[in-house]
DNA sequence: TTCCTTCGTCACATAACCGTAACGCCACTG
DNA sequence: CAGTGGCGTTACGGTTATGTGACGAAGGAA
């Protein structure tokens, strides 16, 4: 994962869910605990937690029931649920899996194991966030994946476009020549004409404001370019 | 180990044995049984099952001895294996536990839950069973028994496209230049055209197509390929 | 041996992309 | 308000990257 996962932990032993809070945050997660069903249902709308870690009997609300409950929501449909379950409660468990969680755990369990399921349905369940992006106002520029989207949605940049842009958005709000733009995106020595870059950026504007989107890239007469969302400011 | 899990009824009472082979047959499973635990103990050298239905009471053998042999074995220690118990038997259960088994039935069951039992045990079990499992989308790709499945059909890769596939989803949504490719699937220093992994990519394209599916590889001009299931996200 | 699979490469077709020229509008200057 | 340089936009020819079918070589199995 390449930033700092959040993790909610909805258990109603303190004592469990603290050690537990402890092991994930050692590995870096972002952990958060709910120690009943309705708290953990509250805290989901709020932290958007990116996995949860759920104790099969709670007060208020059953895990069951949350689990089910988000399988059911439109928003929630897709959170990773790691299942925690005493043993004994083996007709739960199948029905737990029936409901929905992604893997489960049978208690007592191995810190080590629960945290590699952990990482296992993260990984499972987040391709996307892998590898560094730049981001800029509802621009988000992948160059693990070479991938561009604006409030979500994937936009299809020719090669030139996308190194432009990421040129622009490694430099936010900065105006770039039209000669410091070829240097960044066609390299130095090399031999373009200033007014290609005009038709670039108009390539790239009409890529970026499809749909009706604002076009974030202002020109600076007599300079340049800059990404700049917001002209007024 | 294919998609078609192995697995082996224990059982001595024919009817039972039979009803439940069906049920099994019925979910995909390939199934054999073994009237007693010799035949058992046999059965599990010849078959290599993926997984073992064991009754407690056999004949020859009973299955608790059974159970205590497999895990004495270096070959069988983590073959997963349900018991099944009549009720009352309670002390012979937890003994079970002890003695290692993965989960267990009491008589009489429902065919359904002692689907799901099995399903979860073996799901659970797998990724010890047969090494590390890689899986993006509806893709699996098994390293230990180097066998790829789209959405639990199996595939057959060449062993150059099996390797390009498993440097796919070792970075799932990464796009690799066709050197990194050539680097990670045949090796360092190794001389191959970049043009000839575009080649292995249209066969290795082929094959995780084959039917209606959707090509998970995106090609990313002037770069190179990533695996990709949705385009759009 | 012969048959079959896999492999690397090539050749061709196609589609995507690029750079430039040309035209006309607009913003600024005076 | 006229003039001018800067910029947006379109069109187009050429180039390059990729998809795809074919082929011969190598190796293994029967």
């Amino acid at each position: 994962m390449s930033d700092q996962a959040k993790i909610l932990i909805a258990e109603d032993e303190p004592a469990q869910a603290e050690v537990l809070k402890y092991n994930l945050q050692a590995a870096g997660y972002d952990v958060s605990i709910a120690p009943d069903g309705a708290e953990a249902l509250m805290r989901i709308e709020e932290d958007r937690p990116d996995l949860l870690v759920l104790d099969w009997m709670l007060p208020e609300v059953s895990g069951i029931e949350v689990c089910r409950r988000l399988r059911k929501s439109d928003d929630y449909r897709d959170l990773p649920i790691v299942m925690l379950t005493a043993r004994g409660e083996e007709d739960d468990r199948i029905r737990g899996l029936d409901v929905g969680a992604d893997d489960y755990m049978v208690k007592p369990y191995s810190p080590g194991e629960l945290l590699a399921r952990i990482n296992a349905v993260l990984r499972r369940a987040r391709p996307a966030l892998t590898g560094e992006t730049l981001e800029y106002d509802d621009l988000i520029l992948n160059l693990a994946a070479r991938k561009v989207s604006r409030a979500g949605q994937t936009l299809h940049l020719a090669p030139t476009e996308f190194r432009i842009l990421q040129a622009l958005m490694e430099r936010p709000g900065r105006v770039l020549s039209r000669q410091q733009i070829i240097d960044l995106a066609w390299g130095p020595n090399v031999f373009i004409e200033d007014r290609t870059v005009d038709v670039h950026i108009k390539r790239l504007r009409s890529v970026l404001s499809k749909g009706d989107f604002t076009d974030p890239i202002r020109t600076v007469r007599g300079f340049g370019y800059s990404l700049d969302a917001d002209p007024d400011a």
